[in-house]
RNA sequence: CGGGGCGUAAUAUAGUGGUAGUAUAUAUGCUUUGGGAGCAUACAGUCCGAGUUCGAUUCUCGGCGCCCCGACCA
């Protein structure tokens, strides 16, 4: 992508009342745009790595057996009066059409999922699958906050699993526990994000949640750091010792929870009548289980977590381009010119459209500022300084190292 | 939903009961070009409604919006 035609800009300065850090800087960098309290548009740079992230998730779900699908995000009351959350679900947007005909804005599925594999499951010999989706929810929060971190509406990754019995749903939750950890990895937060012991809501008496650890996180957790995992402070009264190692030293952090995974069991079965029969020709229960991931909020905990002064810091495996490529001075040296689009046509036949070229005419301080902000990994200069040397500048943007390098040596950053 | 704060140009800000100023951005011209270039000119603003007043951007009331703390949060 040529810079010089974005429809986007950054910008030096965030409005003020934008105090969240991932808000702040994903505005300034052009990621994305505020259109009320919680409601953001992504921009084609955040877009893409809102992408990104989210093809790293489906990879690795569908390795374990998951079947993506979409489905309605508009949901007719009916579903919602079948479990009871009609009345009982306070973040519930409800729309009333021309008919007068009541529906539910989703905030999540399993109204709808559980009548939908209905229409489809019979045996015994149909289970266990998982289907999974990507897609916005609406959930009318009393107070949004923190940038895209807690949004009315947002991207999530819901997943459900069905299942013959408990026995066969553990052996899931576990697939998706260990799915989970490598997801978390491959997004560049394993090091920050711990498996953590937490309550059950409505759902159950207890669930799992994956914490990311952040002064900017809004629950407070417990880190076993023998164990890798965390119990979450609304339990920690309950469970005093770790559930891994019955060790009682713990550290207290600050954290966002960017996924979680339950065990439903038979609860929204039930209402719904999901059964199957068994191998006696007997009709029982569907054994459940879900399993939350948001996108978006991950994006948010990304930009909080990897920032430095100069903006954002993002890991390779979602940056928005792996390489920003900058000639300095294209525009009236035909010589830096021809160089720069000879390298960001050679980068794109290697990696595909992985290289955002900056050809605006500007100032180099413009150019590297802006860069800085973006937080592509390799920044790229080409000027009348490395023709001369017949060399690419590359430059680290995390460790700010700079090298120079051949065209052919600079195949060692594609991956 | 309770409490608090704030609404002036695209952005950040100053100020005033009587003509609203600065910086950035944008446009044009000239000069610049390795860390947010310089000069000149131009464009551009008081959230909405009511009240008080000769006159309200300013004071009062109401609304709307945004942020923060708390409660809530699959």
């Amino acid at each position: 992508m040529r810079q010089s035609r974005f429809f986007t800009k950054t910008r030096k300065e965030a409005p003020k009342d934008e105090v969240s850090n991932n808000a702040s800087l994903l505005i300034r960098g052009g990621f994305i745009d505020k259109l009320q309290a919680g409601v953001y548009s992504y921009l084609p740079l955040g877009f893409r790595v809102l992408k990104k992230i989210e093809n790293i998730i489906r990879e690795e779900l569908n390795k374990v057996g998951g079947q993506e699908l979409l489905m309605p995000a508009l949901q007719p009351k009916e579903n919602w009066q079948k479990t009871g959350r009609w009345d009982s679900l306070d973040v519930l947007y409800k729309v009333t059409d021309l008919s007068g005909r009541e529906n539910a804005l989703g905030p999540t599925h399993e109204e709808i999922v559980v009548p939908l594999v209905g229409n489809f499951l019979n045996s015994y010999k149909d289970l266990p699958f998982s289907v999974y989706q990507f897609q916005t929810k609406f959930r009318m929060e009393a107070r949004a906050k923190s940038g895209i971190l807690r949004g009315r509406e947002f991207v999530m990754k819901d997943m459900y699993s069905f299942h013959a019995n408990e026995d066969d749903l553990k052996l899931f939750y576990q697939v998706v526990w260990d799915t989970y950890v490598k997801i978390f990895d491959r997004l560049g937060l394993g090091k920050l994000t711990y498996p953590t012991f937490a309550s059950g809501g409505s759902f159950s008496k207890y669930s799992h949640e994956f914490q990311t650890v952040t002064p900017a996180g809004e629950d407070t957790i417990y880190i076993c750091d023998d164990c890798k995992v965390a119990i979450n402070k609304e339990i920690i009264e309950e469970q005093k010792v770790c559930p891994k190692c019955s060790g009682q030293k713990f550290r207290e952090e600050k954290s966002i929870e960017v996924g979680n995974i339950f065990e439903l069991k038979t609860k929204f079965s039930a209402p719904f009548g999901l059964t199957y029969k068994d191998e006696s020709g007997n009709s029982k229960e569907v054994i459940m289980g879900c399993y939350g991931l948001g996108p978006s909020r991950v994006m948010g905990t990304i930009a909080e977590v990897f920032a430095d002064k100069n903006g954002l810091v993002w890991p390779a495996n979602v940056a928005p381009y792996r390489f920003h490529l900058i000639e300095l001075d294209g525009s009236s040296n035909d010589d830096v010119r021809n160089e720069a689009l000879k390298t960001y046509d050679a980068i794109r036949k290697d990696i595909g459209d992985e290289v955002l070229f900056d050809d605006r005419d500007l100032s180099a301080g413009a150019k590297f500022a802006d860069s800085d902000l973006m937080g592509i990994p390799y920044r790229i200069v080409i000027s009348k300084k490395t023709l001369d040397s017949k060399m690419l500048e590359v430059k680290d943007r995390k460790t700010g190292k700079i090298e120079m390098v051949s065209m052919e040596d600079l195949k060692k950053y594609y991956d």
